[in-house]
DNA sequence: ATTAAATTTGACCAAGCGGTCAGCTTTCTG
DNA sequence: CAGAAAGCTGACCGCTTGGTCAAATTTAAT
C-alpha cells in the first residue's frame, strides 16, 4: 500500500498508531462507510469529498486529515472490499460434496448482494472502468485463487460428480449472476415491480442460480 | 425524447433538420461514438466534454454546438443503447424451439459484449448508479417486454419443453452472465491470462452459458 | 498540572469543469 | 454570384472541486 503522496499526516507510517486513540478508528470507519456509499452512488469522479464528509457527519478537512487524498480513501475502501471477496471461495474444497459447497457459496454470494450492495457496486464500477486501481489484485491474488480452485473442480470431475468445466467461465457465471442482484438492483426491482427486494426475492435468486449451476455442470439432473 | 434544456441550438426541434447537411449527421455520429467510449471508461461525471471532443477530433465548443449540454449528449448515447437492447428479445417466440431461440439469443448477447463493450458499460454504469436517467425505460418498455415474454415461457412449459420458471430471474441470469464479458472484461482477461479475449473465448462463453441455461430450466439434459 | 501529541475546522487556494458567445468560414440555395 | 443559413472555434466566465494550512481545542502521558 504505497503512500506516494507527500502526506503531512502525523505518524501514519508505523502501521499501528502507537496507542490507539480509538477516536481514530471510529472516525476512519465512519468515513469509510460513508465513502463506500457515495462512491457506489456517484462513481469515483462523481463522489466529492464534501459529500462523503457530509454523510459521515464531519467537516471536509477532517476527511483529508485521516486519509490525505480522495484517491487514498478510495484505495482504502477498495482494499476493504477485496478482503471480503477473497474469503468467499474458502468453502469450496475437494472433500466437500459439490452440490453442498457450491450451494453454500452461491447463497453466501447472494447474501452479500443483499447486505453489502454498496461494496459490490464500488467494485463493479472499478472493474468496468478498467480496474486501474486493482489490476494487480485481479492478475495476482484473484487469479491464483481461481487457479487453486481448478484442481477442486477436476477432482470432482474425476470422481464423476460433475462434468469437466473451464474454471474461469464457471466462476464468471456465478459471480455475474449473484452480483447482478446488487449491481443491477434497480433493474430487478423495476422488472419485479417491487419497491424493495424481499428476503423471498433473494432466496429465489439463490435457488434459481444454484439450480442452473448444478445442472449446468452435470451435478444434478 | 424530451428536450428539457433551454437549448440555443439552431432548429433541432423539427425532428428532421430540414435539408440534412450530412455534415451534421457525420459529426453527431462521430461525437456520439467518442462519447460512448469516454462515458464507458470514466463514468458520467468523470467524462469531460473536452475529453470527448479530443477523442472525436473536434474542439470542445463544437460538441456543445451539436448537443447543447453534456447531459443531453449522455441521454443521446443512452437512447442509442436502449434501442439496441430493445430489439434483442425479438427472437424469443413461442413457435420456436426453446433450445434454438435461447441459444440464438444468448449468442447474440455475447456477441454484443464483444462488438459493443462500451455500450454495455455505459448502461451498466447508469444502472449501478441508480438509473436516474432510464428509470422510465426500465419500469416501462423493458418491463413490458419481459412481461410479454412470460407467456412464451409458459407456453413452452405447458408443452413440456421446459420447466416453469420466473421470467425475471430467468432473464436476469442470462443478462448478467452475457454482459459480464463486456462489463468485467478486464477481470476475465486477468483470470484467463489473456492480453485480449479471442473469438474462441467468446464462443466458449456463449456455449457455457447456453448449456447452463438450457439445463437449468430442464430443456436439455 | 504541565507538556506534548492528536484532533478539529473555517477560511482559503489553484486547477479544472461545463457552458457561452461573438465573430469567422464554409456550405447551401435561388 | 449574392445572400442566408449552417458550421466552426478561440477566448472567456462563474462555479465546483480536491487539497492546504494555521490556529484552536481536546486527549494522552509524565
Amino acid at each position: 500500500m504505497p503512500e506516494a503522496t507527500t502526506a503531512k499526516m502525523p505518524q501514519e507510517a508505523p502501521d499501528e498508531p502507537a496507542r490507539p486513540g480509538q477516536i481514530r478508528l471510529r472516525n476512519q470507519a465512519q468515513i469509510m462507510r460513508a465513502a463506500e456509499q457515495v462512491f457506489a452512488e456517484q462513481g469515483y469522479r462523481g463522489a466529492t469529498t464534501a459529500a462523503i464528509a457530509d454523510r459521515a457527519g464531519l467537516p471536509k478537512a477532517n476527511v483529508h486529515y485521516y486519509f490525505g487524498t480522495k484517491e487514498a480513501l478510495y484505495r482504502a475502501v477498495l482494499d476493504d472490499i477485496l478482503d471480503l471477496w477473497l474469503g468467499e471461495l474458502d468453502y469450496i474444497t475437494a472433500d466437500r460434496e459439490p452440490a453442498e459447497a457450491l450451494g453454500h457459496f452461491i447463497h453466501a454470494k447472494v447474501m452479500y448482494s443483499k447486505t453489502r450492495p454498496h461494496a459490490s457496486r464500488v467494485f463493479a464500477n472499478e472493474v468496468i472502468r478498467g480496474a486501474r486501481h486493482i489490476r494487480e489484485f485481479l492478475e495476482g491474488e484473484l487469479r491464483r485463487l481461481v487457479d487453486d480452485k481448478a484442481p477442486v473442480l477436476e477432482a470432482w470431475a474425476a470422481q464423476g460428480k460433475m462434468e469437466p468445466i473451464d474454471p474461469v467461465h464457471f466462476f464468471s457465471i456465478i459471480w455475474a449472476a449473484t452480483q447482478h442482484y446488487a449491481d443491477f438492483e434497480v433493474q430487478v426491482k423495476a422488472l419485479l415491480g417491487r419497491e424493495e427486494l424481499t428476503d423471498a426475492d433473494y432466496d429465489m435468486a439463490a435457488k434459481t442460480i444454484t439450480k442452473f449451476v448444478l445442472r449446468g455442470c452435470g451435478i444434478e439432473r
